[in-house]
DNA sequence: ACCGATTTGTTCGTATGTATA
DNA sequence: ATATACATACGAACAAATCGG
């Protein structure tokens, strides 16, 4: 299998082994690869030559190495473009991926200062917040909480049940279009539970998007704040 | 001068060390560097902590080594005095930078697959990067790389050097005029390297942007990598 | 909250091969 | 031919992060 003979390192052989095994399929994306001492055993060579090789894989982007878990190959990105008009689904869908929105949790809460100067309405007043997640290819990729003026959208919570989309639920009140007024990008540790919806290790930072949608008369429908897996997710800025 | 403690490995600290001279001028351009076993006394560390540090410089493109002779300062095609105070003086909020911008470092270096796609050039082609870090309130809140490709712009850093800005450089090689083609947002750990020149932890997460920048004809014309601080910034995206 | 097992990260030690002066 | 210097590889130890019970 090996060649010490060749002229070719045997870190390299080993490299071009697995990814080979990457590119093939052989190691699906996300997969864990196996440890170093496992493949020390494997190749029969020192771990060193193994860290060798894996860190070129690295360098290379093939995979990815978490300290005191052990290495993953690289799932490719999701792209979250983020122009003026953004829908998730569609997002999603454009890139051929299966999105599906699970919604979590569907309240009527009074709006604290940043939920009322977002929609522009008074502190306090009550407002709507549905909480979802959404999914791609089988895999957690955001948590989020969209606040909507009840007074604007009454029932809007069995509506959104039944359509499953905000597009499709704000339609349902009239408002056929709606564009992003502003989006704030900002990234930090995740707390417990937030790493917990994201289905993530609590040491990886989330991206998260906080974004005020406004109707045709610039009246603000939607205060949403996203939580993206930042493994996962990159966020898209094109010019509109 | 090295300290087991602080968390920094040897081999980095070595190669800041080692990085410091070369820019400097310490060691000039071409110049031999020691011998391994020369830096192995020199620092009191076993040879392959020499070893990483050196093969760092040499992926960074600080140092070239030729096997049974030496390593030595990378030249670079054009001479860089260091004078490592150099202020960006306007227009940085289009490249995404903060007032208080100093030049870190200039180099040509061969385009890694990255940066030669984004920049429509083959792998290889020399490029020129320059390293900066932005500052506001005396905090560091940027770490960028930009690459310019040389043949559009030959001794781009003199130029660069001598009017301070990027929009002016381009303008003096012509172009008047260039635009924001795609930004690219993600949110990571940082290296420790990179949480050292951001000055911050590095439990904490940073943002990064990555542009391209094209000219009127959509000729790229920069591609600039710059990682933020996540405590300190924050990335509005209004409607243009 | 703690402990032990697993896994990656760093460092030192040693040996052998190969290219150059 | 010898010495110097870089390249590769193996071995051992400990540190640091993670995860399960």
């Amino acid at each position: 299998m090996l060649s010490r003979k060749n002229g070719m390192p045997l870190w390299r052989q080993i490299y071009l082994k697995i990814e080979a095994d990457v590119t093939s399929g052989v190691f699906e994306p996300g997969q864990k690869l196996p440890s170093e001492s496992e493949f020390t055993n494997l190749f029969s060579v020192n771990r060193h030559t193994i860290r060798r090789a894996m860190g070129a894989l690295t360098d290379d982007g093939l995979v990815r190495v978490e300290r005191g878990r052990g290495a993953f190959v690289r799932e490719p990105v999701i792209n979250y473009p983020v122009s003026s008009r953004t829908r998730f689904s569609e997002n999603l869908t454009r890139q051929h991926r299966a999105p599906g929105n699970v919604l979590l949790m569907a309240v009527d809460t009074e709006a604290d200062v940043a939920v009322a100067e977002a929609l522009d309405i008074k502190e306090g007043e009550i407002v709507t917040r549905i909480t979802s997640a959404g999914e791609a290819d089988g895999r957690r990729v955001s948590y989020s909480n969209s606040f909507f003026p009840r007074t604007l959208f009454p029932g809007i919570v069995r509506i959104f049940r039944e359509f499953g989309s905000v597009t499709r639920t704000l339609s349902h009140f009239g408002v056929d279009d709606y564009s992003r007024k502003r989006t704030r990008i900002i990234s930090r540790m995740p707390t417990k539970e937030e790493a917990g919806e994201l289905h993530q290790p609590k040491s990886r930072p989330v991206l998260i998007t906080e974004s005020i949608n406004v109707d045709e008369t610039g009246t603000p429908v939607e205060f949403g704040i996203c939580l993206f897996a930042s493994d996962w997710v990159q966020i898209l800025v094109e010019p509109s």
